[in-house]
Order: C-alpha cells, then structure tokens, then sequence
RNA sequence: GUGGAUGUAGCUCAGUUGGUUAGAGCACUAGAUUGUGGUUCUAGGGGUCGCCGGUUCAAAUCCGGUCUUCCACCCCA
C-alpha cells in the first residue's frame, strides 16, 4: 500500500449509518424551525476576512481559517519591512477571504446586503458547517454543523421566549434531557458598575460560573490571584452565592444592581421573559445563571446557553441577542436574537446515552438477483415497476455467484430477495425470500407489489 | 496558546531485562455448498512496528526530534 491517506486534524468522514442519524437530528431541528414559521437560507463557505475579523473578540480572530490568495500571493510582500511590522500586516496582504466561524455573522452581512428584499422582522433559519482553528478534544472539532435560528428587525422579548419554546420543543422530540441557562448582558454591566471594576468583569463571571466544579472557596481564591480586593470580593457575596429559585435571584439581583441604568432594565427584562414562560408548559429545565457571559462580544441583551444533562461536552446550544451587529455592514438601529444549535455535540450527547431511535435509516426492501444477461435485462422490467410503485429495489448488476449476491442483501440488511431465473422467466411466477425468516414464495407481480408496499 | 498521554494488519489490541521469519480476535478472499445469506469448519492474502535521526554486533523495544490522535486548561457548538 502506499502512504496512507489521511484528513485534516479536527474533521471527520461521516458513514451512512452516522449520516441517517445525523439526518434525524438535523430534520427534526429543521422541523421544528418550519413550524415557527422560520425560512431557510444559505450563505458561502468563505467570506472576506474583513468581514469576520473582529467581530468574535481576539480569541476569535486567531481561531479564524484564512484562505490563501490565489495566484503569486507573495508578490506584494516585502518580508523585510512588514514582518517588521507585525504578522497581522502580512496576513492582510496574502488573505483577503476565510472560512466561516459561526453563522450569525454571515447572517448580518447578509441582511445588510439583501435589507430591500427582505420583510422585516425576518426569521430564517441556517443549517451549515462551520471553522474554528481550535485544538480538537471531546465535543470539539475544527470542522462541525451549526443550526442557527435568528429573528431580526424585531425588539420584542416574545422573541426570546419563542427561541426557549423552540429549544424546549428540540430537545423534548430528541429524548434529551437539558437544561436552558439564561442571562442578560445588562446584568453583567450593572455589576460591573457597582462593584466599580468594570474590566475584571470577564474574571469575575468566569471565576463564578466555576463554583459548582471547583467550590467556593477556590473561586474567592481565583479571584484573589486576579487582583481583586477583598472589598470587592465581599460586595460579591450575594452574586456569587446568588441561589434559590428564578423569582429569588431576580430580587436578590434588584437589590443589589436595580439602581444602576443598564441593571434594572436587564432585571426588568428578564423578569418579562420568565413570567411569560411561566404561563406556558416548557418541559425543560429554565434556571437564571448570573455567572452566563459567552465570550462572542457583539451581544447585548438576553444571553441562552443549552447544556445537556448526564453529559459533560460544554453547551449543546448557545445565543442571545445583538442589538447592533448589522450596524458595522451599515445597516444601524436593527436588533435580533438567535440561538445556535450545535448538531455534532447533540449526535455525541445522543449516542453516549444510547437515545437514537432504532430504524433511523431507509434502505434498500428488496434486491434482485442478477442470473445472466436475459436474466437482468428480464429483472430490468420488474424492478422498473416495483420502483415506480414506490417500493426501493435494486438489481445486483454482476453476474456473481449467488452466495455473492445473497451476502450482499444480507450486510446491506435488505429484507427480502427476489430470485428471477429461467424457470421464473417461463411462468411469470417469482420467487420472493424473506431474509429473516428464510422461507421463500411463489409470487405473481401483483401480489408482489402488493405484499412488499 | 499551556500541560499530559498515545501511535504495531482495514478495525480493536498483545508483543517479556533489546536477540531467529512481529502475533491474536474481528474483517476480507477462496473452498466445504454448480439456484440460497447469517452459524460452523478448512485454507489464504495482508505490516516501512507513525516519520526522521542517534546508541548498539543486534531496536517494535533505549534516546532525541517531528507529526498524529486523545485528554485537561483557556475558550466555545
């Protein structure tokens, strides 16, 4: 053999086995967006960099695939003067396009460019792959699917509660057990305001939503090592040990935050959100998370994170909402919120926890057997008919002994197998085998169709 | 980007303190079975021991480098 052929680190072939559950994951997530009205689109695999740079924060900029230019790419190039000058000035110069990080960017500029063709507020729905340069491990990989659902030109916090509805409705169909997290960035701001250190906020969510893996104290520990006061720490208190049900973090929240600008209207609109659901039947578990932030910078409001129960593989979906992301496309003053949901980890969560359901996959009802050049040309006629009357049949098309043949049917877990030889051609009468059972009968065509529909 | 493991047949893995021709199971091919699959039996094909270099009379085995995959951190779907 000659070398072996490999793929690219942190991407994976899909055989049909995992391709007919992943389609049963992708169609009922598709199902569910079409009954709420949701239309789909899809956007180019690359974009220009200028596009995607800067709009996922600096982790996001170095996970970005670039694409080479084509042609003489380092003809512009003075390796001398703008290595000088720092990598970015050279990746400028060598890549103008990139593979996409997420969907909802795309999304923007696409809103942006198409904003006279579209009715607004327009919900649309996206199921594509997308890139991150990260380093592969469990429930990450470098090249995976995104479902995203997003409604844009449109304030109202119904919204949020009918991504929530959608999230409870997906995960109910799937069997899977999970938990929605909800946040505001408002929150998160009134915080930082209060507490007067603003640029530790990052350090202080992050050091928080640790306190269920790593305790208490080693979280007043982080965020000692992060330089924060023990003053501060203790104005803390109440957020970090923040418990009890929604309603009780909501007013512990208003008392400490509820006079700051940004706090209150965060507090009054999650307040909104959780009575709307409460007077609906959501199946899932909704738990306020003061700690949620989600590192992509450009939201502003409500911030949703999914993580599955049982499982640990980080969120199954994520999102919230961006009041200005259009802006930068030039396109200001038009919100929207979305969620994402992330097929590849929800196919690991499902598998790990044995949750496909049986027959997910189609196949092949019958197959005939190919005796010889008349013999075919003769199965030809019937398969064409048993086809066309929607039963999925297929010739074998060698000339192969029949213990060839009948091994094929069996792996390929065809059901039944039509035997149409000399004896078959003179009567008309066709020998069907049920593969399971092994009895074999003598069938006319249209007890055939009948039997096999 | 940081830290830790890993790599032997298509797949899952054995391989002793360095010592003849590197093994097993599964899978594959052929036969037992000339119009019958799964079970069974028999035979067979298949290896640059990840790659490069070093130590040695001798390396799958020891050393260095490199790549791959996996796991944790960070971040995220």
């Amino acid at each position: 053999m000659a070398q072996k052929p490999s793929i690219p680190k942190g991407t994976r072939d899909f055989s049909p086995t995992e391709m007919s559950r992943r389609n049963y994951i992708f169609d009922t997530i598709k199902s569910v967006f079409q009954n709420f009205g949701y239309l789909p689109i899809e956007t180019p695999a690359m974009e220009n960099l200028s596009t995607l740079m800067g709009k996922y924060g600096e982790e996001g900029d170095r996970l970005l695939f670039k694409i080479l230019n084509s042609g003489d790419y380092l003809k512009n190039v003075t390796l001398g003067e703008d290595a000088a000058q720092g990598l970015n000035k050279i990746t400028r110069s060598i890549a103008e396009k990139g593979l996409r990080y997420d969907l909802t960017v795309p999304f923007a500029r696409y809103v942006a460019q198409h904003r006279n063709e579209i009715t607004f507020p327009f919900k649309r729905y996206q199921v594509q792959p997308v890139w991150r340069a990260d380093r592969p491990q469990k429930g990450r990989y470098r090249e995976f699917f995104q479902c995203d659902v997003d409604v844009i030109g449109s304030n109202s916090l119904l919204n949020e509660v009918e991504l929530i509805r959608m999230i409870d409705d997906i995960f109910c169909e799937l069997k899977m057990g999970v938990v929605i997290k909800i946040n505001n960035r408002k929150i998160l701001s009134g915080i930082a305001e209060v507490i007067a250190v603003p640029e530790k906020l990052t350090d202080i969510t992050t050091a928080i939503d640790k306190i269920d893996k790593i305790g208490l104290d080693k979280v007043y520990e982080e965020l000692r090592s992060k330089g924060l006061t023990d003053e501060t720490i203790q104005m803390l208190e109440p957020i970090i040990n923040l418990g009890g049900d929604n309603q009780k973090k909501l007013n512990c929240l208003r008392e400490f935050i509820g006079t700051t600008a940004d706090g209150s209207q965060g507090i009054t609109e999650l307040q909104t959100v959780i009575d709307l659901l409460n007077g609906l039947d959501i199946r899932s578990e909704v738990e306020i998370d003061q700690s949620l932030a989600r590192g992509l910078n450009y939201y502003t409001g409500a911030i949703i994170e999914v993580k599955a129960k049982k499982v640990g593989i980080g969120s199954v979906c994520g999102g919230g909402r961006y009041d200005n992301l259009t802006g930068v496309f030039g396109l200001p003053d038009v919100s929207g919120v979305g969620v994402s949901f992330g097929a590849d980890r929800i196919y690991d969560v499902l598998n790990e926890l044995d949750l496909f359901p049986e027959q997910v996959h189609k196949c092949t009802k019958v197959m005939l057997v190919n005796f010889g050049g008349k013999e075919a040309a003769f199965s030809l006629n019937i398969l064409q008919q048993l086809q066309r009357s929607g039963i999925p049949a297929e010739l074998y098309p060698d000339t192969v002994k029949m213990k060839k043949q009948m091994k094929y049917a069996d792996q390929k877990a065809i059901r039944f197998v039509l035997l149409i030889g000399d004896e078959e051609m003179k009567t008309g009468v066709l020998t069907l085998k049920d593969m399971e059972s092994g009895e074999q009968h003598k069938l006319e065509m249209e007890q055939l169709t009948g039997l096999l529909k």
